[in-house]
DNA sequence: CGCGGTATTTTGACTAGTCAAAATATAATT
DNA sequence: AATTATATTTTGACTAGTCAAAATACCGCG
């Protein structure tokens, strides 16, 4: 069985790489699980070994079919626990990802299956991210529409929250932008470099640019 | 914080005492830890530094006060963990004992307290086990009575299953014992070694009278 | 082309937990 | 009391994962 370290690297290269399959970096990688950069190197020659991953030395790692199909396994755990844990077991939005991270590696299939059909089998989790399902499908990654690149003053609905950092959901949290959420674009202003909208229960919420491309929206009739 | 290897050892030395304060061999825990002996007693004397428990030489151990509610709190996790397992998520009543091994190093006391509610506190978990409160008082001992010392052909009701063995629970399963069940015990045969009872609903059960100690009954009116 | 800066890899060392097997202490038996 | 059996401890070695710091490769730029 793979260990929990294993099953960290493999996720954090599958989150990086989110369809398209470019190469990632070993000091992203690094950053994103918290080590020094040769301790990832370490890592990844000997995750190479087992096949879960292709190592171009001094460029980066990409995964093999047997890698991500292993790390899609660790998001379907991750994505259905929170989902689990805000609806089931009534937690905060905004608190559950850090729960998960630490269940995603407790949870055995088993147990899974129970919960999914508890659930009732659900898409989508609490912060808009799919839910790969048993056969390690993704929904459609359907190109993302953010608060950036919208049309204005069009009536919009949140989909999805993209940046999972404790802060930036704390934000969210406070200005009622969650998944689901009405709102729409009143005004971009590249020079202040600060986007207006007006969230339908809430009302008026400004926030920066790169913060804007954060929030991913659709529309809605 | 305790990495899960300590978390069992502390666990696994407090079933083993169950209440009285009697000492625990090292070759009992290597048994019940699956390493060799030579393993649990490097170990312990890292617990004893870290004022875990007492460890007296070529004897064996015995958990301090901060031990004793480390172990608690795990053991409170992986009851509960259980009685969630079977009540919410409909599980098999005979394999959570597996899955909540893994998940009671996994699960926060976050996530134990919202379990808690959820389940509305109970006291005793589907083995009927008892279930230790945040405060880490466990619901009285009432000393044992099981099938091996109880009165003949008096109403009983099965109050815990005391081994856990999966081949024990599996038995158990089978013939209809589980906690809760009716019965009472119509013979004991010291000469054959074996005894026999009626079980409500399912009819007669015979089983050794070793076994017969590992069902703790209470009688009922 | 050569040079500096950045990213990556290597090297040596450390911690937690483990095993195999030899050494030692304790208890049991003759 | 001496010997044997049994349990415990010690010793040396190994794996997974990590860090610090030195070595190396690659990039763009003057």
């Amino acid at each position: 069985m793979a260990t929990s370290t294993v099953e960290n690297y493999l996720k954090a290269i599958l989150l990086r790489t989110e369809g398209s399959d470019h190469i990632v970096s070993m000091g992203v990688l690094a950053e994103a699980l918290d080590v020094v950069p040769g301790t990832v190197t370490t890592m990844v020659k000997a995750l190479a070994e087992q096949g879960l991953l292709d190592h171009q030395s001094r460029q980066g790692v990409r995964l093999t079919e047997a890698g991500r199909q292993l790390a899609l396994g660790v998001l379907r755990k991750h994505r259905l626990v929170e989902t689990f844990l805000v609806q089931t077991l009534k937690m905060d939005w905004s608190e559950v990802h850090e729960e998960a991270e630490a269940l995603e590696h407790a949870v055995s299939e088993r147990v899974l299956a129970q919960i999914d059909d508890f659930l009732g089998h659900p898409t989508t989790d609490p912060h808009g991210d799919p839910i790969p399902d048993v056969n390690g499908s993704v929904a459609g990654g359907a190109a993302s529409v953010t608060l950036l690149n919208c049309a204005l003053n069009q009536p919009l609905c949140v989909a999805r929250i993209i940046d999972q950092s404790p802060a930036f959901l704390e934000f969210v949290q406070q200005t009622g932008l969650k998944p689901g959420a009405r709102l729409q674009v009143v005004r971009r202003e590249p020079a202040s470099g600060v986007l207006h909208c007006e969230v339908r229960p809430g009302g008026e919420v400004a926030l920066g640019l790169p913060e804007a491309g954060k929030i991913a929206v659709r529309s809605v009739s």
